[in-house]
DNA sequence: CGGTGTACGCGTACAGTGTACGCAACGGCT
DNA sequence: AGCCGTTGCGTACACTGTACGCGTACACCG
């Protein structure tokens, strides 16, 4: 079968916007954004890299709608359960779908116009608010507090050069310490030592936070 | 004068990693990170571009040392005015220059060994909370927070189409909420009329979380 | 049946990218 | 004078995004 038959036979399930969204962001998971050209996301659908141009503008485009595309993995909030636990599944939902995709929290500085998805869950979560009692305003805030704390958290978890506790005591004594000199910085080796004896996890940091946050905006729901 | 003359003078200051790193920032700051290539930054150095790799071993270092250049101007947190001013000061402080290297932020979650910089004001806070009376956990609690707190609102400001309050109102009516039928988003557009009609700046909302945030660090400093 | 328009696919070419390799020039030292 | 180290960088290679234009297939119409 000729090279053009091959082809022939993978576009026979027809090329895509929807395909090619959907093969670029399994491209990105494995190789990062920077693995992801066009002539590679192409050879993986069989299809020539120009054809990919009848699709998407340009790749900028592509990576708009990789972007909401991730974001419609985020579970819309329930508000049947209340305001505070509505918005931590959500933030929940956030850290876990960002975990999955860390490429795509370095492009959310640089999509400037959101996708669907992302303008539906926009609405969801202020809609959650707006109902639980917040005025405008400080749906607003706690908006703009709890996606930045969401966000904020992904980008410097994806930044970790490890996953797991065990990971974190391995790296903090063969990595880390051995580069903290103690005389210049004695209250990081302070640290290190006795979060690796007492089996810190920096995954428990998110819900420390989120409780936290949750908690103080608790009173500012019914204020006028 | 030949090419070579020019690049001769130019290099009379002498090629450096500092030099190098400096110019990589400004270029970056017009350009992006995107518009940052070797071949331009040797231009704007008056050399070759091969001649940078005497002094970084890749884009990749390059990058990295940026981010570091960036973190050494963030300041560094003062005690004598209690730890919560002090906290506040660096996260304005850290926002003020993110704000003025957005490209910055995208980095962060690729560079996986903090440099000098980092490790620096790393030491610095750890040592303001603990001395504040913050545990060994507490602190490690609070550094977490605050940082994702920071970051995640630099992400989103950087992603912000606008600057200015004027220009939010300008865009809220101009393209936001035509792009937002009624009957699918009521909460946004109910907010939008809302926030624009009330002169909503959302330069204001840093300051907001970040003093939810410290006031609710507060109780837990003495935690035992 | 032939002509036309549209949809789909994509090869070629261009200008740009990062960087391996190896060469040239210069200064210092013996 | 020769050797060595330092500094600079040109060439070449493989890869990148995408403008342009061409080929093929199909549907529709007269």
């Amino acid at each position: 079968m000729s090279a053009r038959e091959q082809r022939q036979v993978a576009s026979d399930a027809g090329l895509s916007k929807q395909r090619m969204v959907v093969e670029a962001v399994r491209l990105a998971d494995r190789e990062g954004v920077d693995g992801l050209s066009m002539r590679r996301l192409a050879g993986e659908l069989g299809a020539g890299a120009m054809s990919l141009y009848r699709y998407v503008a340009s790749k900028d485009e592509l990576l708009d709608a990789m972007v909401d595309l991730v974001f419609e993995e985020i579970e819309l909030p329930l508000e049947e359960t209340g305001w505070q636990s509505a918005m931590r599944r959500r933030a929940v939902s956030t850290r876990q779908v960002l975990a999955g995709h860390p490429w795509a929290i370095g492009l959310l500085e640089s999509r400037t116009s959101p996708g669907p998805a992302n303008l539906r869950h926009h609405e969801a979560v202020t809609a959650c608010l707006r109902r639980a009692g917040f005025t405008v305003v400080m749906a607003t805030h706690a908006n703009w507090l709890l996606d930045s704390y969401v966000y904020g958290f992904a980008l410097q978890e994806a930044g970790l050069p490890f996953d797991t506790a065990d990971e974190f005591a391995d790296m903090g004594e063969g990595v880390y310490l051995p580069q903290l000199p103690p005389e210049e910085f004695p209250y990081l080796n302070e640290s290190a030592a006795a979060l690796v004896a007492g089996g810190y996890d920096p995954a428990d940091e998110f819900t420390f936070g989120l409780d936290l946050i949750l908690a103080a905006l608790e009173p500012l729901r019914a204020a006028a």
